[in-house]
DNA sequence: GAGAATCGTTCCACGGTGCTGAACACTTAT
DNA sequence: ATAAGTGTTCAGCACCGTGGAACGATTCTC
């Protein structure tokens, strides 16, 4: 399921935590059925994990726990860009009414770092943590725009251009053509190439060196994202927004 | 550092994972010492886990990635607590300008859930995911209060009463009572028992069945927690929005 | 109620595998 | 140029994680 080989013990570790989540829970046969395991081995690793307090044993039940949190709040710090950023997105959220995210790359993936959204925004399905194809967003594009050369072909060396959509972008050349465009204009567009009916802004966040660091984006369905809104209003806002970013990011 | 007896491999992993994140990022060297084990075996953890993408290798330096962050927020939407209460401590930050916070309980330590805090709110050291000792906060002890009685004990002989300040509870006896008056009053509070200058009052919450699920509170410099607002005002809203969460968590 | 089929847990012997220390190339100080 | 520091690779041995079978305890099914 995870690699090809490492350390057996600790892939299949892993593999159980990530089962855990996705069955939200479950039994130890359930468990070692999903797996692909002897019930024992899986009993072996629950235990461990459990006295390790990274599981849970509740009613029967074992649940993936909160030291995760502990964890992922301290990655999500490292990345200097959060603490800085987060406040800026829920003002953007509270100027716009629509969905504001911020995004940055690992291991060749978008991962959304926060969202926030108006009350009168779209339902959407994307949470914190998610990891998507970094090509078919307009967050992701704009990552992958200002990224170096060398890094960026590694990427879609390594990922390809797999269609999420029927319009998702799945050719280099289109592709690298609109990164060009976007360098120039500091701003990416997803016009659907993800999700039906969504549309968004983003705009890179560099640091002092001028390398990205990450992006922020304003989303929201296509009936309200159109005309001068979505060509001027709105990216104006998220390049603004953007550039405070960088200017407190560079004073910390 | 984790347990006695558990999968050894995976016990590292775990270790060296905690150690990265208390380093904010390492080496090799510096991380095989700082786990005590030799390079070649912390190596051989760090490409593993890599590769299953839980560490990130960039600029020679290893740091904690962001599938944490994936795992971490499946776990926290476990605890469907999260999701119904979340607005709701907003709105008492909004209604407040104080520090609130969401805590659960899990593995006899209280987590931080949630927190925010009004642009006025003092400056706070605890965040999202800390796990503090139970008994020295107003979140924890009304949580301890609500759990039945045997697992009450449990916690409280696993874990013992240390003291965390010079106010801390640390008798039994007088832990005991104080939980009596709060399960009468449905309130409990934290009188500088965890960190000097802070105040705060708390409200368990509990599911449809009447078994605590966590709790909520409000926080503040203690020159601001007096008085009235400190014994009436605060509690009041404080249980209020407990209720408010109760119910939407019952028709959900 | 008896029986079958779950469940979770415990055990032990075997074989594979994670551990280790040494040797490697490489950069940075001295 | 020497030395001390990195990160990485390799291979052999000891050990430890693995998985099958057997255990009680529940929960279904008839």
């Amino acid at each position: 399921m995870t690699g090809e080989n490492g350390i057996q013990a600790v892939d299949r570790a892993f593999d159980i935590v990530e089962s855990l989540t996705e069955l939200n829970g479950a039994g130890v046969s359930e468990l070692a059925r999903h797996v692909g395991l002897p019930k024992s081995t899986v009993h072996n690793h629950l235990n461990t994990l459990e006295r390790a307090e990274y599981v849970v044993h509740e009613d029967g039940e074992y649940r993936t726990g909160l030291k995760f949190l502990q964890i992922s709040e301290s990655a999500r710090n490292q990345h200097d860009l959060y603490q800085v950023a987060r406040p800026e997105v829920d003002q953007v959220v509270e100027k716009t009414g629509e969905i504001s995210a911020l995004m940055a790359e690992e291991h060749g993936r978008g991962v959304f770092i926060y969202r926030n959204r108006g009350s009168e925004a779209a339902r959407i399905d994307t949470c914190v943590g998610d990891r998507v194809p970094i090509h078919c967003t307009a967050l992701g594009k704009v990552i992958l725009a200002f990224l170096p050369e060398q890094r960026r072909q590694e990427i879609i060396d390594h990922h390809g251009l797999p269609a999420v959509n029927h319009n998702t972008i799945t050719d280099r050349d289109v592709l690298a053509q609109e990164l060009e465009t976007i360098r120039d204009e500091k701003i990416a567009y997803d016009d659907e190439e993800r999700l039906n009916g969504l549309r968004s802004v983003a705009a890179p966040i560099l640091d002092g060196s001028g390398s990205v660091i990450g992006s922020i984006s304003i989303a929201g369905p296509t009936h309200r994202m159109q005309g001068d809104r979505f060509q001027t209003e709105l990216p104006e806002i998220v390049l603004g927004t953007a550039n405070v970013i960088e200017l407190n990011h560079q004073h910390s």
